[in-house]
DNA sequence: TTGTAAGCGTTATCAA
DNA sequence: TTGATAACGCTTACAA
C-alpha cells in the first residue's frame, strides 16, 4: 500500500497541472482547457480520454491560474458585525447556500460593528479580487467603497444603507416593523412607552426609532425623553439603559427594544431587578431569535425574514454580475409576532407572585 | 465632482496594477515589488517614492496574481455543518478571529452533515487553493482528504475525527462529558435514565453514548436498550426518539440528549405532550446554547469551550503552515453546568401543577 | 478539430 | 541597489 505523502510539499503521483495532464495525452493544454470549459468545441472521442483522464488523476484545474487568465474569480466577500448573531448567521447561510448553487464561495469577514474593520475587510477582499461584497454597512468608508466599485467590484448592502450612490440594497421596512411594535403596546392598553433605540448612525437605529415615535405622535401621546434611551446594538449598552429605565420615578409598563442582542441586555437588567414579565412590563423587539418560543415569557417579537433577506443580497449581486446593472433595492416586510411577553398593563400579575414565593 | 464608474469594467482613474504604478515612478516591477515585500532591499528614498505612489492610488497588490506565482495562497478553508448552529457559529467566529489576525481570509462551506456536500466543498477548496482546511468531518471522504493533503494542502478536525492519518484535530473529551451528564443524572437519585444518542458513524455520537453506558454500567445498573435512543443529531430525530420514550409503558424520570439540536426537538415533543421539567422528567444536554439561562427552567447543559476549540483548531492549522509537521491533536474538557432542568425524581412538582391550571 | 503563442500580475533569478 | 527576464497554470486569438 502506497504511502500518503507528509505534509506541505506537492505530490508527484498525480497529474495535477493542465500541462501534465495534457502532455500524458499527447493532446495540447489548449485542447484539455477546451474539453474541460467547451467540451463541444473537441472531438468526442478526444473529449472522451481528457474527461478520462481527468477522473482517474483526480485532476482540478487551478482556480487561481483560472481567475488570473480570466480576470474573474468565483468567490463572493461577505462582511457581517458578528457571527454569533442569529441574524447574521441566517444571513451568512442564505448566502453560502446561493453561492454555492452559482459556483461561488464565500469569503466570510467579521467586522464587530467597526469602521475600521470594515475598511480593512473591504481592502482585503478587494485584493483577493472577490467579484462582488455583501455588507452590513458601518456607514462610514463610503471612499473605500467607491474605490471597490471603481474596481468593478459589485457592492450589494443588506440590513442598512451604506450611503453609496446607486447601490444595491436588501433592507427591512425598519419603520414600519417599529410602527408594528408599538402600535401592538398602545393597542394592549399601555401608556407609558419607553424604548431603547439603537445609534443614530445606523438607518436600522434611526428608522425604528422613527417608527417608535410616528405612533406616539400619532396617537397624540407625548414622547417623553426620559423613556428613550440610546444603544449600541449590544448586550451591555441595553443592560444599562434598562437599568435606568426601571429606575425611573415612574418607570414605563412597556419596552420597544430596538435589536436581538439588547433584548438580551434587556431581559438580564430586568431580571435582575426582579421585575416581571408581562405583568409589571410587557417587551417587544426587534429581530426574532430561534429560541423566542422556548424562554418564560415566550418573547413576543418583531421578526425579520432572514434568510429571505440573505438570500435577496445574494440573488441582487448575481444579476450585476450577470451584466444587469440597474441599481435595485428590494425592501422586504417584517412581521409582528405574538407570544406572551406582551400583555395589558397590570395583568396576569397572580401567577407571577405565586411562582415568586 | 467626477463620476464613480458605472459597474463591471475597471477604472481608468487609478494604477492598478504594479507596472502602471512603476511605469510612472520610472522604476521597475522588481523594485515596487520589493519595496513592498521586503523593504530592507530598495534604497530608503525609492522606498519613500513607491509607498506614497501606493498610497496616493489606493493600489493593492493582485492577491491572484501574487498566489500564482508564489504558489501559496492567504486564504484557508472552513466546513462546517451548519452555521445556524450557535456551535460552529463560535467556531466560524473564532477561526475568522486567528485567521485574520494572520492575514489569512476564511471561505466559509457549508456541507449540512451530507457526506457528499462535504467532498464537493474539499474540491471547492482544493480547485482555490486554500493553504488549509478546517473541517467536521462526516467521516466519508477519507479518499477525498488524502488527495488534498497529497496536493499539499493542510487538514485540521474539530469536534470529530475524520479517521485521516496523522491529522491534526482539536477535541472535546465527549466521553469524559456524557460520564458527566450521566453521573450528574444517577446523583440526583435518577435510576430511569433514557437517551438520545447521536449516529454511531461520528465520534461525537459514539463516545458521548459511550460514556452514558459506562456510567450506568459502572454504577451496576442494567441498560435497557429501549431507554437508547437514535438521532442523527438533527431536531426532527430527537422529536421523535422523544415521544416514542415518553410514550413508553415505563417511561425514564430522566434524559441525557446528545447535541443540542436534538434538544430543542426533544423539548418540543416534552411540551407537546405536557411533560413539566424536571419534575416529571429531568434532561440535560451535551452542548450549551447561547439562551439556555433564558429558558424556563433554564438548562443543565454539558458546555463545550467552543471558542477555544475554533481557535486551537485555527492555530493547529498555522502552526502547520509555519513549518512544523508533527500530528497534534488537542482534547478540551467539557463542563458540567448545573441548571435547572435536572432536579431529583418527583421534585418540585407543586409549582408546577400550580402553574398548570 | 487541434496546436502555437501570448498574456493575466506578480515574484525570483540573475546580471548589471 | 536596480532592471531584464522567465515563470506560475491557465485561456484565447490565431494559424494550421
Amino acid at each position: 500500500m502506497d504511502k500518503w505523502d507528509t505534509g506541505l510539499e506537492r505530490a508527484g503521483r498525480f497529474l495535477v497541472t493542465m500541462s501534465e495532464l495534457a502532455q500524458s495525452l499527447n493532446l495540447s493544454t489548449s485542447t484539455v482547457s477546451r474539453a474541460l470549459t467547451r467540451p463541444e468545441m473537441v472531438a468526442p472521442e478526444t473529449l472522451e480520454r481528457v474527461l478520462a483522464a481527468v477522473k482517474a488523476n483526480g485532476y482540478r484545474l487551478n482556480g487561481i491560474a483560472q481567475s488570473l487568465r480570466t480576470r474573474k474569480t468565483k468567490s463572493v466577500g461577505l462582511i457581517v458585525s458578528d457571527i454569533m448573531n442569529p441574524f447574521y448567521s441566517a444571513i451568512v447561510r442564505a448566502v453560502e447556500g446561493v453561492a454555492a448553487s452559482n459556483g461561488y464561495s464565500v469569503i466570510v469577514c467579521n467586522a464587530d460593528e467597526n469602521a475600521e474593520k470594515e475598511d480593512e475587510a473591504l481592502w482585503v477582499l478587494a485584493e483577493r479580487q472577490v467579484a462582488g461584497i455583501i455588507h452590513a454597512a458601518t456607514g462610514a468608508n463610503l471612499e473605500t467603497l467607491r474605490a471597490l466599485r471603481g474596481r468593478g467590484i459589485a457592492i450589494v448592502c443588506f440590513d442598512r444603507i451604506s450611503g453609496l450612490e446607486d447601490t444595491d440594497a436588501a433592507l427591512v421596512d425598519n419603520v414600519e416593523g417599529a410602527r408594528a411594535a408599538t402600535r401592538h403596546l398602545l393597542a394592549l392598553g399601555h401608556r407609558l412607552v419607553a424604548t431603547i433605540a439603537g445609534p443614530d448612525r445606523l438607518t436600522t437605529g434611526r428608522d425604528r426609532l422613527r417608527g417608535f415615535r410616528d405612533i406616539l405622535e400619532e396617537e397624540g401621546l407625548v414622547v417623553d425623553e426620559a423613556y428613550i434611551e440610546r444603544g449600541d446594538f449590544r448586550r451591555e449598552s441595553a443592560y444599562a439603559a434598562a437599568t435606568r429605565l426601571l429606575s425611573l420615578p415612574v418607570p414605563p409598563t412597556a419596552l420597544f427594544v430596538a435589536n436581538n442582542e439588547m433584548l438580551i441586555g434587556a431581559l438580564d437588567a430586568i431580571r435582575e431587578r426582579g421585575v416581571t414579565i408581562p405583568s409589571e412590563l410587557s417587551i417587544v423587539s426587534f429581530d426574532d431569535v430561534p429560541w423566542a418560543g422556548y424562554v418564560e415569557p415566550p418573547l413576543t417579537v418583531v421578526a425579520q425574514p432572514t434568510e429571505q433577506i440573505g438570500r435577496t443580497a445574494a440573488e441582487l449581486l448575481f444579476r450585476r454580475l450577470e451584466g444587469d446593472d440597474a441599481p435595485k433595492t428590494v425592501v422586504l416586510m417584517p412581521v409582528l409576532r405574538e407570544r406572551g411577553s406582551t400583555a395589558p398593563p397590570g395583568a396576569d400579575a397572580r401567577e407571577e407572585v405565586m411562582r415568586r414565593d
